[in-house]
RNA sequence: GCCCGGAUAGCUCAGUUGGUAGAGCAGAGGAUUGAAAAUCCUCGUGUCGGUGGUUCGAUUCCGCCUCCGGGCA
């Protein structure tokens, strides 16, 4: 209660963090760089792609003499037969954040997963984990009645739930009633219980993003062939012939990814899996640039700015140094 | 040179038994709570290649022209 009354001046007492946003191809790491070289901070990657091992090219990881250099936590940490979640994103940070914080430094998090984002600055609900058993279940019910089947009985456990999600939605459909499932209880009831959790630190927000979508896309066909160029076929074909892993996971599911596995499998000729791969990646871009444009606080800054690193380190200089 | 197909949305194409047209993809906007680089929702007017003719009316039928395929010489 008494939190509430003295938030503003226990902002001052909380350390800083800087949160580096921004979509695909628009010059996180570029700025990254520049800020880790004159501030006294440590890097966490803020990015759903990156923490997986042996998906360096495509998902344009740095280089190992790069890392060395600019160390990222939360990079390479997973094999791409695993996944992840919002949920261990957001303990991982937090660990690595307090971590960096007890060292006397800035935890500077860079990166492009929003909801990862989210779920740093707002916390989630107390919810299961996932639970693979069930999903695989409620896709066989699904390939036997449809999804409109699943969605009815949505309606009768979570009506709110159902609402909410669209029957063409199975993804959603699916978490809600696996929650309902392992809980017996509705994950709109869950939602209304989660407590706020509020990050203990003073965050500054950037963005860098161009004004004109035409320049991110662009850059982000340029990046692509710069991709195929450093090999990121031979990438693909070595988890491709793992004989492991399939479509159907997260990491296989990646922009790029995909359609290269495509690609090996007969799906497209090498010049679709170009097109289907560059189109792919401003998609992806456009999602993020839609999370972006309603987040509350932040500082955008334009892609290619000459003034980008002078005007960012004076915001930073007014906040947190 | 001749014959046969095509020419319709940014792209691939459907369609109109003559009353000015619609899918997929792309693109745009939005949602987003343990898969999020995921998953999903909404948005379709374009001289129907050009030009003459027939017709109340032509993108549709007919002639000619242009361009692109394929075939025959």
């Amino acid at each position: 209660m008494t939190n509430e009354i003295v938030t503003e001046t226990a902002a001052e007492q909380l350390p800083p963090a800087i949160f580096l946003m921004g979509p695909t191809a628009s010059g996180k790491t570029d700025l990254a760089m520049a800020l880790y070289d004159r501030l006294p901070c440590e890097i966490i990657s803020v990015d759903s792609a990156m923490i997986y091992r042996q998906m360096d090219i495509g998902t344009a990881t740095p280089d190992a003499e790069f890392l060395a250099r600019y160390p990222h936590r939360l990079v390479d940490i997973l094999d791409p037969a695993e996944s992840y979640s919002a949920a261990d994103f957001r303990a991982d940070a937090l660990r690595e954040m307090a971590e960096i914080s007890a060292a006397g430094k800035i935890p500077l998090l860079v990166g492009g997963t929003m909801l990862y984002y989210q779920a740093l600055l707002k916390g989630l609900a107390q919810l299961p984990q996932a639970d693979q058993a069930i999903r695989d279940r409620l896709v066989q019910e699904a390939e036997q009645h449809g999804w409109d089947y699943l969605h009815q009985r949505l309606q009768q456990v979570d009506p709110q739930a159902a609402e909410r999600i669209h029957p063409n939605d199975p993804q959603r459909m699916q978490r809600a009633l696996e929650v309902y499932e392992l809980t017996g209880r509705s994950m709109t009831e869950l939602w209304q219980e989660q407590e706020k959790q509020k990050l203990p630190y003073n965050v500054v927000q950037l963005c860098v993003m161009p004004q004109e979508r035409k320049t991110l896309h662009e850059r982000i066909e340029k990046r692509f062939h710069i991709m195929l160029e450093q090999g990121f076929e031979n990438e693909v074909r070595q988890l491709w012939e793992r004989g492991d892993l399939n479509l159907q996971m997260p990491s296989m599911r990646c922009v790029g990814y995909r359609q290269m596995w495509e690609y090996f499998d007969g799906v497209w000729s090498y010049d679709e899996m170009v097109e289907k791969g560059i189109i792919a990646t401003r998609q992806l871009a456009k999602r993020q640039v839609t999370w972006l444009r309603s987040w509350d606080n932040l500082n955008t800054f334009e892609t290619g700015d000459p003034n980008l690193i002078k005007n960012t380190l004076k915001l930073l200089e007014g906040i947190i140094i």
